[in-house]
DNA sequence: CTAATAACCTAGTAAAATACTCAGGTACTA
DNA sequence: TAGTACCTGAGTATTTTACTAGGTTATTAG
């Protein structure tokens, strides 16, 4: 599981389009002004984006990109691994000997801990990371539970 | 909060340490061998554990490495951060502007989610980790609570 | 229709981080 | 006092990161 600044680009830029997900589609330059990320750049990392399912891309005038399911329904776990070319888990596993199983031990050990990692940023959705953030603005009076699912957004996409 | 690959040299040298936490210090040269990683390079991040007084270094015939505190009381945090600096929290924060409050609102977001994963890491340590591989081999009549502690350790350093 | 728009694609490149090597020095202990 | 093993720092190859440049293709507003 690798966690760098690679990953907090994208995953900003998936909020920027979580956020106006209401407003469609939303341009790569609109990102790329308001964040302060190349745009090139950001073009590179919305390839794999889309690849991975998590974006579509409109063409044309008006057009942009838009999440390609509901903010809700989008980890950040997704959006870090669909960047990060996935979770590579040690280079060991069958390949090698494995000498003294004391090399694979920390290995296992660490490969756990990279699965413990990942299942933590799965809970986490774009939805219920904007929400913790506008709903103590908006709405303050409503009591609220520890659930972290975004609770008024049920509007079907495409 | 930076999570790559010199972490987890760093963690699984810690682990080896934490492993043979009894048998008194263990050699560089030791780890060096068993995990697969150079000398030099270890020699490196050893400096760096030190100067955050996570582990103590003992010269001279018989010397090496050894944890400077119990492995329940090392946190996979402390160790991943004593190598990477700590957490770099976006560069905004209070230098720029924050032009339409939309660029400090991600901002803010992604720090949160850095202090998520840093207490998340932080409630895992070096014991815990070791203690869930070795207890289901060792001891599997013995009812295991939620509890991550290591249980029969209560042994004081130094 | 056409011209503007914005996604899409490919290659290259500077800067940084990573992982490592080399060459010494220092402190300890047997 | 010799040897072990820590400790230090300078230098380097590799990889990753972040960005630049220059195009092509699809779409749509006018």
């Amino acid at each position: 599981m690798r966690l760098s600044t690679k990953g907090r680009y994208a995953v900003t830029a998936m909020l920027d389009l979580a956020i106006h997900h209401a407003e469609g589609p939303v341009t790569l330059a609109e990102i790329s002004e308001s964040q302060g990320i190349s745009l090139s750049y950001l073009e590179q990392l919305f390839a794999r984006l889309r690849k991975h399912e998590l974006v579509v891309g409109l063409r044309g005038p008006g057009g942009g990109y838009r999440l390609s399911r509901r903010p809700q329904d989008i980890s950040v776990a997704e959006v870090i691994t669909a960047i990060g070319e996935g979770i590579d888990a040690t280079q060991c596993e069958g390949k090698e000997n494995c000498q003294e199983g004391e090399r694979c031990l920390t290995h296992v050990l660490w490969t756990r801990l990279g699965n413990e990692i990942y299942e933590f940023l799965n809970g986490i959705t774009l939805a219920s990371f904007i929400e913790r953030d506008n709903v103590n603005q908006v709405i303050r009076r409503q009591q609220q539970g520890l659930d972290v699912m975004a609770p008024g957004l049920n509007k079907t996409v495409a």
